[in-house]
DNA sequence: CATTACTTTCAGTATAGACTGAATATACAG
DNA sequence: CTGTATATTCAGTCTATACTGAAAGTAATG
């Protein structure tokens, strides 16, 4: 097993708290930051060793990523265990993430939000009062998704080339 | 003290949990979503009742809210209680938390990957490698803050007009 | 088909962070 | 000043979730 330079420990553990503050597993997390620093598949066991934790536990945090689609199992000629490996480019790895935490908290957000329009008794005292509140959220929910799908359809650099012409687009719209 | 429409328990309970999967502290959002639907201010007191929750709760809970700008104090005449509003624009609203987690988060990871760019040692085995993938992962979160220095600048309101811009934009960025 | 290598599951344990309530602090009213 | 209303702090408790290790499951090998 290869022990970890600085460099490595430094992101990995990095990592490992950014994800606890976005509601994603440390563990989890620290171990996509290895595999994504890592010059080939690491074999579950060495996962296990190298950040010290249960090699149950891997397991299981592979199984999410792999659910995420940010990593997958490898073979290795001449071995029998799954070796896993990162997705490397970055930033189709955020869309993945960002696609799926849309479908699991902003849509379902969105469907919230219907729903109390829905129920909303205008007999109750407050009701216009409410269903502005809840028409003003649901109007920027339905912004974000139409941002994400906007975004959605721009093939990969694009949205770099978007951000350089930032300012003419300023213009326009403004 | 007012008991709770469906309407508003279901929004609250939503809300709540929404803030845990994002890494906010659950009763933080649930009074958020409260006050956010709540047509008057509302004393801390009246809160834990109406929430169940310990009144101290409500109190750290509430100065959170304040640290992050969306929620304030007000005063009632002829009551010293504080009484506490949510901010009703819910565009301004997001823009605050995320101006602040990108400070909290984003801005952090990016000075670590400049540290780890910095103290990578170029003799250490696989240091290319390693380089390539901190830049290509400093290169996401430089794009992440430009576009959000972009957004910072338009007046509110734009970011929708762009969205309905949407197609003709991705036309000549294409 | 027995053995070995590897992976997953799961019941129990550990732990970080949330929450409570009593104690303390603050500030207003009379 | 004294008493009362309100707000904050904090030590201890609770709880949701992460994590472990043993047991069961799966699959390759000889």
């Amino acid at each position: 097993m290869a022990e970890l330079t600085g460099v490595q420990k430094q992101y990995i553990l990095h990592w490992g708290e950014m994800g606890t503050r976005w509601g994603i597993n440390r563990t989890v997390a620290q171990i996509h930051a290895l595999l994504y620093l890592s010059p080939r598949a690491l074999p579950a066991e060495e996962i296990a060793e190298t950040l010290s934790v249960a090699r149950s536990n891997v397991s299981t945090s592979i199984r999410e990523l792999e659910t995420w689609g940010i990593v997958r199992a490898v073979h290795v000629l001449g071995d029998r265990r799954e070796h896993y490996e990162s997705m490397k480019d970055v930033w189709e790895m955020f869309r993945l993430v960002i696609e799926q935490r849309k479908r699991r908290e902003i849509d379902p957000t969105r469907e919230m939000l219907r729903q109390c329009l829905a129920n909303l008794d205008p007999k109750e005292p407050g009701a216009d009062f409410t269903r502005d509140r809840l028409a003003a959220m649901a109007g920027f929910f339905e912004a974000v998704t139409e941002l994400h799908d906007q975004m959605k359809r721009l093939p990969t650099g694009t949205v770099r080339k978007l951000l350089r012409m930032g300012t003419k687009v300023r213009k326009k719209a403004g």
